[in-house]
DNA sequence: CCATGTTCTTGATCTGGATCAAATGAATAA
DNA sequence: TTATTCATTTGATCCAGATCAAGAACATGG
């Protein structure tokens, strides 16, 4: 659903209106976006292709600091990530907030509020960010014409579930500096499947942010760096970093105290 | 989770029937399981109703301690759980593992394993429980003969991201003392949904899991227990547990230390 | 340019909850 | 019945990481 590269003009010129007046030259769709691999189920048939590029809104931009959706908004669109970066985060009654994720080019955002029919966590640009807009209705009146289509949108969802499980064993289970190597390796991964380099890349959010993700003081996230980098891992300078020892910052991530022996199965055994 | 005191004794006594051991005869279907509001979309059509039972196979008996299913399994069947209850959890390399939730009766599980073609969680019994099974690619045909069975899908998969989410937060925000106070609540509210009582009932799980859960030490959990005694709030005998002062636990759940003020809204900002 | 507010870093303390240790209670098996 | 094993409780100690404090590096607006 999040076109990057636009090119193809001639099948644009039968797209329906869309918000952004000034743009309305450069068509995009969903065939010519680098991106469709990340937001797409794969092997749509070029037919289906078409019924989607009719339901998408493209390009809304979105400044820095400023919300896709805010927490207790109606829930109607879905959005894919065209260029940018999101954090989402939830807030509790005492105000507190806990951001649950930082979102790349490729990933479908607004999915978790199908179920309560408005959002219930926020989504802010963390820099200057691009999407597709996609009307949920209409999105799910298209499911039923193409499978894949459906599957896909259940496939996105168990994923989120499944990288929230992984998150929430991370802040019960692995210590600080764990914590911190794993969202560094996993962000260069997203880079790296994004055609982006891995092992030198800037951050978008403020260690605010990520030792609020991790569960975390700033001061902690802070140190951390420093000592990684003194480490020899990696150099931080800001928001610039460069990871020098993919494999050591590996090592880190799986050093958690107290392994439980091999042989112990006590644990999955029923009360 | 438990089998607690039952206020309503026609539920409960439906609950009963699957223990007895030559039920083959009493076919039951979906319309008259007491648990269908629980599990299946509102407002299905009788006829729709009768096709969804024809893709269920129902009542597999798991004994306390076995598995429903198995991390790295492959993902054929969701089950939606009749009675008993079922813990989920998640085991990293090093073998450490983290318990991902407890499961009640109507609730269903499995779900998560879309993406992956094969299960990245393993779900035990806690106690003898009884499960219907619906194979997985027979249900997706349905959704798309169903609308609103479609919905209801997506509905499950979104509020267990939800729950994710809360969880998440509680974790990383809360003190231990605030997040067994929660959890205590939040078994109540379900036994409350489920015809049960809400101040009386059983854990089926051991303090293990439920420390496991919250991201705590057995002996804290433990602790906690006692103190809560100790302030009247409850009392605790074993896997025994009466609430006395449900306000009071209610209370526990907020205090949360360095609420920020009231109007802090710099974390909100991006960097 | 300077003034003011933010974000980030570093150091010094403090503490909630983990870990260690040991006794008690329940459940299961022989 | 008595071992044996596992679950739970309680006490004593320890430590990872929070909190407090104070600069330093930037950013923003006048």
């Amino acid at each position: 659903m999040a076109n990057a590269t636009p090119s193809s003009k001639s099948k644009a010129a039968r797209m329906k209106e869309d918000t952004v007046v000034d743009l309305s030259a450069i068509r995009t769709t969903c065939q010519n976006c680098g991106l469709y691999k990340l937001c797409l189920p794969m092997g749509l048939a070029e037919g289906d292709m078409d019924k989607l590029d009719k339901v998408i809104k493209r390009r809304r931009k979105i400044e820095k600091g400023e919300h896709l959706y805010r927490m207790r908004d109606t829930f109607s669109t879905v959005y894919a990530i065209r260029s940018g970066s999101v954090k989402t985060y939830t807030s509790i009654e005492n105000g507190s907030e806990q951001v649950t994720g930082f979102h790349l080019p490729g990933e479908l955002l607004g999915l978790n509020a199908v179920s309560t029919k408005f959002h219930t966590d926020s989504a802010m640009a963390l820099e200057t960010t691009s999407v597709c807009e996609v009307p949920f209705d209409r999105l799910e009146d298209l499911t039923r014409e193409i499978p894949s289509m459906q599957h896909h949108i259940l496939h996105v969802m168990s994923e989120e579930i499944q990288s929230d499980h992984c998150q929430l064993m991370m802040i019960a289970k692995m210590p600080a500096e764990a914590r911190l190597a794993r969202f560094l390796l996993s962000l260069s991964n997203h880079f790296d499947n994004r055609g982006y380099s891995s092992s030198e890349f800037n951050l978008s959010m403020s260690r605010n942010d990520i030792a609020n993700l991790l569960g975390l003081a700033v001061e902690t996230v802070s140190r951390l760096f420093s000592h990684f980098q003194d480490q020899g891992l990696l150099t931080v300078e800001r928001k610039h970093i460069v990871i020098h020892d993919m494999d050591g910052l590996m090592d880190v991530t799986t050093k958690c105290p107290s392994q439980p022996l091999p042989n112990d199965s006590s644990s999955n055994q029923a009360s």
